[in-house]
RNA sequence: GGGCGGUUAGCUCAGCUGGGAGAGCAUCGGCCUUACAAGCCGAGGGUCACAGGUUCGAUCCCUGUACCGCCCACCA
């Protein structure tokens, strides 16, 4: 692209668009997967958490995006072949509810479409909207290899799934069976355990009494949900409650209904709580149907697969929803004398994750995968540290999650998504489960039947690291890709899917998916709540975008990415790093007003100037210190630094310090200055690319005679230990400290800002060559009329005085200003003083601290000691003699 | 009920293996000094939640308490 002058402020729309288009079309992000397959140890590779193809981006992406780039575009410069890839979920209930909505606008319900034409619809949907939150993956600067989207349906994806399915069968790992899972009414289908949620609910429980078959009196049992004592099956107590020994055994007649119920003993009741009398309902609760496997218990459905009663309730209640029957249940039980007390309850009701309907526990058919063998190979991965959790501190919820698991249930009862590879012969029963669609039975029958139901979409975006690269085909991706290098995702899904791909990769590829696990924050409101539509405190990334840049956006959410930590984010923040961006902009502007190509390449060997070998040697620093915080996922901490190095070390005072040299006569010097200035400048665009790539992009191609024009394909720059100079980095801070001295003098003095002061140095040796070395440097930087330094100096009466370790200094005062406020000034500089040395004197005589401590310490406390107490001194006696002056 | 995290300046938070409390924003004072007023220079502001313990030394490690937040769990 053509070098032209930068413009006076840093617009980013221009910029961002040129920028993606160029990587989009050179293709900078494809890697060369021939090469990569040679050697796998240089390769890094990510998949990217596919988000739901119906989704629009919000600042949890942008901040997941961010950071996965920010590794990639470092890993890139490290020399690695990258491969990011890039895709989206089907999203199984959430397409399918978008598409019903669009369909029911027209009036339309699927099943007047079929499930044909519906899939059709959806995918039909898919083609024209399903790209949109890729677009916006696109804008905030992903370099994902855009050649290689993928998405969970996708033909290899779901060749992947199938295999995976079959295989499993075969080996028992997935069976079907009758077993109580979470219904929800509204989607009609069922959901895994975590699929659902817990509300908060005001609720009424109930006291009823169940009178005992022979008369001796009644059990009184509590409940929440009494419409579903018509599903009761028995009764249960603790084993050990006194109360109810003499009933164990007996049995009591369910009120309305007159069925005979057992008095059943088992410990999982809790005497404490109600009555200590629990109804058992297998086929409505949970638990009860646990307790109802255990004792054989008949369980018997009441509720239908819609929420409403079915013919096994009594006549009068069928065809009630639920909530309508719980009110003529609460009537009919309290005419017939059963119901003894209501009491106003605080529980919590269970919802779906994605609608928020009550689920209703529900008895059916449905798939399962035996997860405990697999459960097992996923956590002795993360034990043995084949997969690394970022932060440790999830370690134990990973742990505790898979110790802990149930059976997955894997089948749904939607149409969108990968259907069960299940086929049942309508002649002999035979189930055939298969890679390929079967047309005919073993029996030779072709009245196949494929089951109706899809599998959970986890079930596919579990495999995603894999199916993702060509998996079961032995391609050369997987050969060069997997294990992939890390995973970025929020704790959200740990479970969902993390566990689940931990699963499935050990056990299909017989590798982790993933060497490290970095799990990132929440993104929050400025308050720490949850953004949510509903709350109306959603920050939208692409506004955000639009308003300050994409920069300034990944800059903020990187600022703010502490490892471990929810992030409270406000526009205000990322305005606020705006400003660093622009300042960046005009440090590049002025530093391309100078550097024009024409200087001599960069040479530390000829690098002579002091603030040149020091800015140089906190170059050196930052290089490390930031590849170090980067490998570390310390991303924060790569973010302040970069930030502190190019406001207040580059900008503040490197910067100000050529000025004289640009705006001077000595040619060669110059030439030097340039040249290092280029350097310096060039290096900082690259290391803060990664977090900033279009701004550094934009600078990095207006600087002249550059080997590459993208900066994304530039490698980190190599350490340069010439340019380490611990002495430079001491004699700077001397100089810096003059340089502050003065100015606080004039400030707190209040000393016109256009005065040119007359300012005396006394130091002698090392520190006066210094002085004179940088006078020029000193006069402009503290505004400076004349400077003296000399090793021994009368110190004029009546004058502003500080004290520097190795230098006085003095400012003459006559006709400048009041002396009341330079006494304050030194008593304020005088109690500090006192402080810090008494704190440090304090230490030194403690003889165990003198005894134990290391050596080093003891020292470093023993120069500070000396330090503070020569300065004091001077600065008495200076007071004394400004005392002496005033009379 | 179990687990995890948090408590540091007015606000939002850093502080990685224990050794003189930091940043950004906000506040106050002064500056249009030719890269940048989206800026420059300077200043004020903290019993590091509380109580113990370990240590020569604790914001940091250990124990407990309080408050806040999150996750998991089968109290009907």
């Amino acid at each position: 692209m053509a070098m032209e002058p930068l413009a006076k402020g840093y617009e980013p729309a221009d910029v961002e668009q040129r920028w993606l288009d160029y990587w989009t079309t050179h293709q900078t992000f494809t890697p060369d997967v021939d090469k990569a397959a040679t050697h796998p140890d240089q390769n890094y590779s990510i998949v990217i958490p596919p988000p739901n193809v119906t989704g629009a981006l919000h600042m949890g992406h942008a901040l997941n995006i961010t950071l996965q780039d920010i590794m990639c575009r470092y890993m890139r410069q490290q020399g690695k072949t990258v491969l990011w890839i890039p895709g989206t979920d089907h999203a199984g209930i959430a397409t399918q509810n978008v598409v019903e909505r669009q369909l029911l606008s027209q009036g339309l319900k699927r099943e007047d479409l079929g499930r044909e034409k519906f899939v059709e619809q959806v995918w039909s949907w898919k083609e024209d909207y399903g790209g949109r939150i890729l677009n916006q993956i696109h804008r905030l600067g992903a370099s994902v290899d855009w050649t290689r989207e993928r998405f969970t349906m996708d033909e290899g994806l779901s060749r992947a799934v199938r295999e995976v399915f079959v295989s499993l069968y075969e080996q028992g790992l997935i069976y079907r069976g009758q077993y109580i899972v979470n219904w929800c009414t509204r989607c009609h289908t069922a959901l895994a355990d975590d699929e659902v949620e817990y509300a908060p609910a005001q609720s009424v429980l109930y006291h009823l009494a169940y009178p005992l078959e022979d008369g001796s009196g009644s059990l009184t049992v509590a409940t929440v949900r009494p419409e579903t004592i018509l599903g009761d099956t028995a009764v249960a107590v603790h084993p050990e409650d006194e109360r109810y020994q003499s009933m164990i055994g007996k049995n009591v007649i369910l009120p309305l209904v007159g069925r005979r119920l057992p008095v059943i003993a088992d410990a999982y009741v809790d005497r404490e709580f109600g009555t200590g009398c629990l109804k058992i309902t297998p086929a409505h609760d949970m638990n009860d149907w646990e307790i109802g496997q255990k004792y054989g218990l008949e369980a018997i459905s009441v509720i239908d697969d819609l929420g409403f009663m079915n013919d096994h309730a009594p006549q009068v209640y069928q065809g009630l929803s639920v909530a309508e029957c719980r009110k003529r249940i609460v009537e009919d039980l309290r005419a017939c004398g059963a119901l003894q007390a209501e009491e106003p309850y605080e529980n919590k009701v269970n919802q779906c994750y994605r609608c928020k309907t009550t689920i209703e526990p529900f008895v059916s058919e449905q798939w399962f995968v035996a997860v405990k063998p697999l459960a097992e190979l996923a956590r002795k991965a993360v034990e043995d540290g084949r997969t690394t959790i970022w932060p440790a501190q999830w370690n134990k919820t990973y742990f505790n999650w898979l110790d802990n698991i149930r059976d997955w249930c894997i089948s749904r009862q939607l149409w969108w998504g990968h259907r069960i590879p299940v086929w049942t012969c309508q002649e002999c029963q035979e189930v055939l489960v298969t890679r390929e669609d079967p047309t005919v039975c073993t029996c030779g029958s072709t009245r196949l039947v494929q089951d109706e139901d899809v599998l959970d979409t986890w079930f596919s975006s579990a495999l995603w690291p894999f199916s993702t690269m060509g998996w079961p085909e032995k391609t050369k991706e997987l050969q060069a890709f997997y294990p992939t290098s890390i995973l970025i995702t929020g704790f959200d899904i740990l479970f969902f899917w993390v566990a689940r791909m931990m699963m499935m990769g050990l056990k299909f590829m017989d590798n982790v998916p993933f060497h490290d696990v970095y799990i990132h924050a929440l993104v929050r409101d400025e308050h720490g709540k949850k953004m949510s539509k509903s709350t109306g405190n959603v920050i939208d990334p692409l506004a955000m975008i639009d308003k300050y840049g994409c920069d300034s956006l990944r800059f903020t959410l990187t600022s703010f990415a502490a490892m471990g930590r929810d992030i409270k984010l406000s526009e205000a923040r990322i305005e606020g790093y705006r400003h660093f961006i622009n300042k960046i902009w005009n440090a590049a502007r002025f530093a391309l007003m100078h550097v024009d190509g024409s200087e001599p390449d960069f040479d530390p060997k000829v690098m002579t100037g002091l603030h040149h070998k020091w800015i140089l040697h906190r170059l050196e620093i930052l290089k490390k210190e930031h590849a170090e915080e980067l490998q570390g996922y310390r991303f924060n901490e790569a973010a302040q630094g970069l930030y502190t190095f190019v406001w207040h070390e580059f900008c503040d005072w490197y910067l100000e310090l050529i000025k004289p040299e640009l705006y001077g006569e000595d040619d060669q010097v110059k030439a030097q200055t340039k040249a290092c200035l280029k350097h310096v400048l060039s290096e900082v665009m690259i290391i803060a690319h990664p977090i900033i790539p279009f701004v550094t992009q934009e600078i990095w191609s207006s600087i002249p005679s550059l080997d590459m024009e993208c900066l994304a394909l530039r490698p980190y720059p190599k350490a340069c230990p010439l340019c380490e100079d611990m002495q430079a980095a001491i004699d700077m801070e001397f100089l810096q400290q003059v340089i502050v001295s003065i100015r606080n003098i004039r400030a707190e003095l209040g000393i016109a800002p256009g005065a040119q002061l007359t300012v005396l140095l006394r130091a002698d040796g090392q520190e006066r060559d210094l002085l004179l070395d940088h006078a020029i440097e000193i006069s402009t930087l503290a505004r400076v009329g004349t400077l003296r330094v000399e090793p021994d100096m009368d110190i004029p009466k009546g004058c502003a005085s500080a004290v520097i370790k190795g230098c006085e200094l003095f400012i003459p005062l006559e006709g400048v200003v009041d002396f009341e406020a330079e006494l304050a000034r030194m008593d304020k500089e005088l109690g500090k003083l006192a402080k810090e040395l008494e704190v440090v004197t304090k230490k030194l005589a403690n003889e165990s601290f003198t005894n134990k401590a290391p050596a080093e310490i003891v020292a470093k406390e023993q120069a500070k000691a000396q330090e503070f107490s020569d300065k004091k001194q001077n600065l008495e006696q200076l007071k004394a003699k400004l005392l002496a002056f005033l009379g």
